[in-house]
DNA sequence: TTAAAATCAGGTATTTCTACCTAGTTGCTC
DNA sequence: GAGCAACTAGGTAGAAATACCTGATTTTAA
């Protein structure tokens, strides 16, 4: 074990109670690292930091009481210094934007891998940004490619415009396709996704992580 | 420590690595459940469950290689008494139906609450079946509707089950009103959230990270 | 080169949704 | 008790989606 001195001081601000003890847990084991806290939500955070200086701060965004995007402006003007690591559910250009806008630091949607958060970690706190390793990259990508690798790509094309709020008539002109030929592809969206309806489509490509 | 004759024999295959961590951790403090092994896929999950049997397992829907669905009915026919908890990143009737028509013992969606899994397992292993307490049903609900829009508390449900795939009928009859007023609901929120359609709130509250 | 998959598209019937309208009841506040 | 917001719900018309069916052409892979 280091000396406390040399670790880089972590605190986690995340309301999944799971979500968080499985990067306590992760976090642990580094022991380069030193998990100063982990909390729940906005309020604890303010007051747990104000006693247990930390690094870098991981934070959600959705969080009960008080939520990410209010207490961070809060927390930077205390410690202007604090690296932040935003954690966020699904990734939106518009909201990563704003948090970084806000003094974030880092943005990390749909985090699913451990090893690119503590990445992520180090690289905030010796570096003072993180940007996502090739390697990273390809790997997330071609996870991605292989969720949808039951789609075919003109049920993918037809996916994404339905996403953008599209009725069947719409993305006919769109693909200079006649649109029963549209509601023949949604028809085998709908048996591949075990739903029945036009909404049902979209609930499960959004809940998916697709077209965010 | 009980003897571990005694002791629940619980399994889990989830690919989200830090989800699976968090209740790996969070298991291993309970004594009178013995995690016997934690995969991260469904392949990974048929090879080891031959070697290493288990009373309850806790199985993910969404992995790579081989996912929930397919391996679930594979493993219940070498395993027919086995207790399976499904995970579902969220709520879904046409899957919950689907995958306890293919033999799982309980559907838990949208899983944050620890306290919830585990009164889950024990349940499904004592009693062959699970059904949330009111209490917590409620605590998730207030916690839901705890958004700070403009919508009504009615529009904020008629909202929730649009994102549950129901139709304005299914709707009207889940709340005892004519789906004429349902559909009355849904033009005053499609006029707040500047949209058309039923396709068009949908997207817009899931974006908005509501009911995820 | 044959088989399978993907793409295209029409027929018909039914259901659901959207877009207008009106209007009664409740409950709250000023 | 007047005003207001929320909830209720009906009429009507047309648009869109769904659920079946059918079959054509093209592309891909075995």
């Amino acid at each position: 074990m280091r000396n406390n001195e040399e670790r880089i001081r972590v605190a986690i601000a995340e309301d999944h109670q799971i979500l968080r003890q499985g990067i306590v847990a992760l976090l642990e084991d580094e022991e380069n690292l030193n998990l100063v806290f982990d909390v729940g939500d906005g309020l604890e955070l303010i007051e747990k930091i104000k006693e247990n200086p930390v690094d870098v701060l991981i934070l959600d965004l959705n969080m009960p009481k008080m939520d990410g995007e209010t207490c961070l402006p809060i927390i930077l003007k205390l410690y202007p210094n604090l690296k932040i690591v935003v954690l966020s559910a699904y990734f939106s250009e518009p909201i990563m934007n704003f948090v970084l806008e806000l003094g974030a630091t880092c943005f990390l949607p749909k985090l699913s891998d451990f090893s690119i958060l503590l990445d992520a970690i180090v690289s905030v706190h010796q570096k003072g940004f993180y940007s996502i390793e090739e390697s990273k990259k390809e790997k997330r990508l071609n996870l991605e490619l292989e969720m949808k690798e039951n789609f075919t790509p003109r049920e993918l094309e037809i996916l994404k415009l339905l996403c953008e709020e599209k009725t069947s008539k719409e993305i006919a002109e769109d693909l200079f396709i006649s649109h029963r030929t549209v509601e023949g592809h949604k028809l085998r969206i709908m048996e591949k996704t075990k739903t029945t309806s036009t909404s049902g489509i979209i609930i499960f490509a959004l809940r998916k992580g697709y077209f965010r």
